[in-house]
Formats: C-alpha cells, structure tokens, sequence
DNA sequence: TATGAATGAGCTTTCATTCAT
DNA sequence: TATGAATGAAAGCTCATTCAT
C-alpha cells in the first residue's frame, strides 16, 4: 500500500524524492521547481517531505554532493594516472559521456546547478579534479595546448554533444558517437 | 538631467530595463530574477517596467530574438559560404567566442536559456543556421564526423571555454585563446 | 485633427469622457472600470482626464448628479401633480420607461450606482420624490396598497422591463410594451 | 478547538470563505470585495483561501451555481405546473420574495452578478426557467400581456421590493408585504 | 490642453515552511 | 511517517494619480 506500484522493488520515499527532484531541477531549474511539484511527482504531500529534508536547500545539497561524488569515483576509475595525456583525455571524455547518456538527470542537473547562481551559491566545478590531468602534461610538455584550453575543450564537447542527444538532434549509433569523440579529441591534442 | 549615471549618453528606459534584464537572467536564471531586481539594477519602481513591457514573459522574449538575431547576423556576416568546411569552421569558432567574450551577458544568456525549460517554453537553437554548414560539408564527403558531433564539438568548446574564461580559469592572452581553439578545431575537423 | 470623427459636430472633451465614463461604467461597474478604459475610449491619454477632473470619484459624482438631475427634472415635467394616483402612476410608468429607452446607459448607470456599495458611498434614492405621490395618494385613501408597495411594483417593473429589452428579450414593439405596462400598471393599483 | 465563534457548530473553512464572499460580492462588487476582505471575514490568512480554491473567479462561479441552483429548485418545489397563469405566477411571486427575505445576500448578489459585466462573463438568467411559464399561458390565450411583459413586471416588483425592504423603506409587516405584492399580481395579470 | 513616463499603494497569486492531528 | 490546513513573505501585475515637457 505504500511501496509506490506495488509489486515493484521497494524504494525509500527519502531515495524517491531525491530521484524526483534531481529530475525536475535538471530540467525546470531551481526556483522554477516547487515543493508541491516534487511532492506530486513522488505522490506524497508537502508536509512529508520535511519528515526527510529540512529545507529545499538541504535536497540540493544533498544531490550536488551525491552526483559530483559519483562523477569524481568514475574519473578515478576510468581515467588512469598511467598512460599519456591524450589516452587519459580520450578515457576522460569516454567516460563523461558514458555517464551523461547513462544518467542523463544528473548530468543535466550538474550543468544547470553550475550555470545558475540564483542563490549566489558557491562554485564547486569537479573540474579541480580533472583539470590537474591536463595541467601535469602541461607541465612535462605533452600537450600543445594550454591545459585549460585542452579541458574546455574536452568537458565542453562531452557536454554539448550530450544535449543534442537529448534533444534528438544526434543521429548516429552511441558507439559510433563515442567514437567519434574520441577520435577528434586525439587528433585535437596530439 | 534625466540620463542616469552623470554626464554621459542618454540611453532610453527601455534600454536599460532589457540590459539590466539580460545581466540578470543570464546570471540568476529567469525564475531567480524578480521584477523587482531588474526595477532596482534601473533604478525605477516595479510599475514603470509594466509601461515598457506587458509582462516579464516579454521581456524574455525581445531578449531571446535579440539575441539569437545578433549571432544569426554574426555568422551570416562572419562565416562566409566558399571556402572548405575547415577554414568554415574555424572562422565559426572564432566568431562565436569572439561575440561571447565581448558580449558576455548575450551569451550566458542564451545558454541559461536553452538548458532550462522553465516554463516548457520552445526551443529555437540557433544551431538550425549553423549545423547547416556541417550537413552539408558532410553530403560533399568533406568531412570525416557525422555533421552533428562536428557541431558539437566547435559550439561546446567555444561555451565551456568562455565559461572557464569568466570564472578566471583560462589564463592566457586572450588571442592565444582564440589561436588555439581554431589550431584545436582546425586538427580536430582534418 | 482634434474634434474627433472629422467632420461631425465638436464635443467638448470633458463631455466625451462623461459620456465614456457613464456607458463603461454602466456596464462594467466603478471598480471594473479603469481610468485607462475611459481614455482609451475617448482616444485620449490618462494623463489628460485629470486636466478634467480631479479623481476617478469626481466623474463618478458629476455623472450621479447628471443623471439623478435628469430624472428628476422629467418626472417634474412629466407627472403632473393634478390627476388621480392611478393616471400619474402610470404617466411615472411611462416617462421612466420611455427615459430608460431612449438614455439606456444613464439608466444602467444609476441601476449599478444604487445597487453597488464599492466605496460604502451613501444612498440618494431619487426615490424621494416619485414616492411622495404615492404617499399622499394613500393618506387620502386612493390607494389599495401601501405607498412603498406601489412605489415598487411600477419602478421595479419598468427597471425589469428595461433589462429584459436591453436583452433582446422583449420582442413587442416599444409601443406596445409601454401600452401593455401603463394597463398592468392601472390595473394593479386600481 | 477550532470551530471558531466558542461552542456554536463547526462549519468548514470552505463554507465559512463562500459565505462571506457572497456576502461581500452582494453588497460590494466583483472588483470592490478583495481576497483580503473575504480572509479579514473568515478569519484566515489570504493565502489560506487559495488550498479550497483556485482563484477569486472561482469563488463566484461556486457561487453563482449554487445560488441559481437554490432558486431553480425553490421554482421548481414551488410553482406548481397545474393551475391557471395567475396563482401560477402569484405563487412564482410569493416564492421568489420570501427566498429574498430569507437569503437576502443570496439575491442580492445574483442581482449584481446579473447586472455588472465586468468580466465579459455569460449571462444566465434563471428567467429561463421561470418565463417559460408566462409563454405557455400566453400560447394558450390565458395571458392579456405578452409574456416577457408579464415576467417583467412579477420578477421586477419582487427585486424592487427586495430592495425597498432591505433599505428600510416599507413599514409593513412581511406578511402584508407579500399579500399586497400577489394581490398586485393577480389584478395586473387577469 | 495634452502626453506619457513614473510612482506607490494595493491586488491576486505562489510557495517554502510549520503544525495539529 | 504522513496529511493537509494554515501562515507569511514575496512575486507578478494593476491602477489612480502626479509631473516634467
């Protein structure tokens, strides 16, 4: 009676309404998403949701911390300290798109919480950890780029190129689109 | 005597409201900018806005085909029609960061605008004039990527750099910059 | 350029906003009414009406004393003190009914006017006057029903018929429906 | 605890909001009864209003039904379809006065809301049901007045005298009130 | 006289949050 | 845990009125 579609797995109303949010916020922003639109999304009532949350601040808190971890723990384990610059720029940009197409809400949610300062929020790019990647090639003279220009070039692609898949403007095959990537992002640092 | 801020030109009232409009969205989203922000940035009342424009709704809009118009005229004027789609695209990328970097509102505007559907509101990327010139380099077999990454990759790397620029994070000359980003393309697209 | 319609005979301003003032006001009530509705109307600007008057309740006052005036002057002319209570009931009858028909929204207007409380405003009843000749007629035991009663069957008629003909409902000729009304009218008080 | 005025019965927010919004509306108007007024009544914040409904506009429609809907049945229960045109409209009469006395913000503002156009809004006349009464006698040739007339004159004395009553003006008893308006009504009409 | 931009108070509505149940 | 009525602050918008031109 309470398991949300019955028969289905059992998910934790404090897991559903993070899901709930993190979807809504992606696409609608922050102030353009209400209490009442989470609560209706999870169909519980507004109340409910300060059993779990003390505010709606605390549920954004909550979800930028949970997705840059996520993002921070795949860059660890795909984008290996071995290896030169521009394999690691290739795993990096496989990686972030893998996980944009694999988790679309929250790659979405990332970009909007990083363009958006309605708050006056503080900035918190997981980039500071990518970016040393580029910056320790810089440094030992493997890469022709400046290592800022290198990232931007990078994230920016994975990003964009993740957009126009949402939008259905990409018309390849996924693997072919990761590919693709790939291969420009070799011969653009080489 | 009327014309705000001393001695200097005299701008209109109208002129104002939709700078201090675009400054403002671009920066706290549309739903975090309130109609009282944009009357204190112009240092008029609440009301007066409403004699410029019917709602906030309209001043969303004259920002949007203001802007869209200025970069639609931009690659119109900018990325000439002969020439190779290389040359083509690079001449593209330096355009658009050249407009970001000098209308740097404009810019994040657009972006805030074309990530968030705040309202469910209809998206008219400008990409429709510009994907063109890949689609078709792409039919004479000029071009090695499917026309979509290829428009990806330029559009990404031009925002994520002028954002990365604005946070203070890209520290050359801004010629450089430029320099490298259409040496970056150029190799990419080859 | 100025009298508007060109050709046609000049109205002065301040009568072309009362007359506006009265049929808006007729229909949409005070409050409904806007002073912006009134220029609009009189193809002026706001600004203007208060070279005219002085606030929205001066308009509303002149217009009452208008048209309170214009009754009242009618019944003066028209019901004449000589006669028994049932030929001036119905000579009432008639002038009432033939003023509503040929000045509708002065009608109207003095219809809403008693009929709203908008401002707490007070109640001049021109009433005053038609029902001393019921008054009388009664202490000198002409009359079958209370004063009051009459009072209210002949006005509330012609105030009912007014509305139903405004409608559309009425479908008699004008004649008719008067002739029909002063026979209903003699017959109830008889 | 919470059932507002001491120990007397506990009527629900709702009901407590739609009576003092007919009565507001009835003496006030559309425009001239704020939200705050109604809340000021209830006893309630404004924002409490809009959880029982969704806007002002509402709050008339539900007003409006159930005022016509109370008087549609009251004709109904009361103005039975046997006998002749004039105990038919005699009864009609009766009905109709004392629902006024009994409910006189009820009447009131259907009469304001029939007036004013201040929304454009539909007109239902209740009259639909009632007139169709007059047509029939008058198809069968028990009529003198064409029905509209007749209608007329019964419906408009009744709000006539409605009002006279409300402003103090008649002195006599309720029930000779209501005896001389249906003796009016059966010499007018036979 | 007339214009039209501007003001300021007030209106309808929204929304994060609280609280009694 | 959950509900749902209520609060209170703030948002978008309207409007009578003023004022410089």
């Amino acid at each position: 009676m309470n398991g949300k579609r019955d028969s289905s797995v059992y998910i934790p109303t404090k897991e559903r309404i993070l899901n709930a949010a993190l979807r809504l916020f992606s696409v609608k922003g922050f102030r353009g998403t209400t209490i009442k639109d989470i609560a209706r999304e999870v169909e519980i009532t507004e109340g409910a949701i300060y059993r779990h949350f003390r505010s709606k601040e605390e549920i954004i808190e909550h979800l930028v911390r949970r997705v840059t971890g996520e993002i921070r723990e795949l860059v660890k384990r795909k984008v290996l300290p071995e290896g030169d610059v521009v394999s690691r720029a290739k795993a990096l940009a496989e990686a972030l798109l893998n996980y944009a197409l694999d988790n679309p809400d929250s790659f979405r949610f990332l970009t909007v919480y990083h363009i958006l300062k309605e708050n006056g929020g503080a900035e918190r790019l997981p980039g500071g950890l990518l970016i040393e990647t580029f910056r320790e090639a810089y440094r030992k003279g493997e890469l022709g780029l400046h290592p800022e220009v290198a990232f931007g070039l990078v994230t920016g692609s994975v990003e964009k190129l993740f957009i126009l898949w949402e939008l259905g403007m990409v018309r390849t095959h996924r693997d072919i689109l990761i590919e693709e990537l790939k291969y420009a992002v070799e011969k653009a640092l080489s």
